[in-house]
DNA sequence: CTGCGCCTTCCCATCGTTGGAAGGTCAAGC
DNA sequence: GCTTGACCTTCCAACGATGGGAAGGCGCAG
């Protein structure tokens, strides 16, 4: 398989594919005497992995770990639950903080006419010298951690 | 004010301030005689405005787009909520991705015994042929849309 | 005048990805 | 055998937003 063929099969680009093996994610491909690089069952199935860990948004050093781990038949798999529990906290984090945002833009736009009429409180909000829309607050919903609900 | 001040004021880095200047975010400042920038409360107005924008996540394009309408006095207030909810509508997609792979994770992780034995269903899952955790069905839920939840 | 803290510009790095340019290779069709 | 087009190679640059640092100038207090 030439770089073209296991780009289709995967889904990552070419680009990518030479990347990762640039940055030592992937190990260097065999060459043809010309120096097209030649790909291997085996190779397919990694960069499947890949593609798939990549999907799930995990980073690329994150990848290389669980690749680490995937590869070694003695780990432990609490280390393999570790980094997947950690990367589902950092999700929630980020989903938290862009909730917040979205709450705040909602909130500001319900009071808008959206209109041709010029006034309006998003734009005043953003200039004025208070903080921006301060949420509410709820009662106590503690958000319940990706640890304590899976484990 | 220096540039320090302003800084400090607004929570923006001089960094980011400069480079903000140099892409035409914002208007080049005033010079002292010796090259140092100086600013005005109208430039702190403005520079609170953007901070402010960008902790609601928007881009600096965006935040150029929303700055143009603000200081048009005649500017239609449909504009900006459109800016507004189309922003909304954006988080609300980034969220949806991100919550698709957490539970996919979470999913992994429950059938993870996480202790010191070496098998662990979500490397086996990630390294498989199939697709990574088709998600159950639920009944059509469907999202409903910034726009026809705020107007 | 010295010293310290601020300011200036300039370049580099990040992270994951895409784009393009310039050139070599391969296989099919004539 | 030669042309053509699709593929491959490397190298360089850019994105977006930010931080780091170097080298040198400025301002003010002691």
């Amino acid at each position: 398989m030439n770089i073209g063929d296991i780009a289709k099969a995967t889904g990552i680009s070419a680009k990518m594919i030479r990347y990762y093996e640039e940055t030592g994610l992937i190990r260097p491909a065999t060459r043809t005497l010309s120096g097209y690089r030649v790909y291997s069952d085996n190779d397919l199935q990694t960069l499947r992995f890949v593609r798939r860990a990549r999907d799930l948004g995990f980073t690329v050093k994150q990848i290389d770990d669980l690749l680490t781990l995937w590869r070694d038949r003695t780990r432990a798999s609490a280390s393999v639950k570790e980094i997947a529990l950690g990367h589902v906290a950092a999700l929630e984090k980020k989903m938290q903080e862009l909730k917040e945002m979205s709450d705040t833009l909602l909130h500001l736009a319900s009071h808008c006419h959206g209109d041709t009429r010029p006034d309006c409180p998003i734009l005043t909000t953003l200039g004025s010298t208070e903080a921006v829309a301060p949420l509410p607050r709820t009662r106590d919903r503690r958000k319940t951690r990706a640890f304590d609900r899976v484990r």
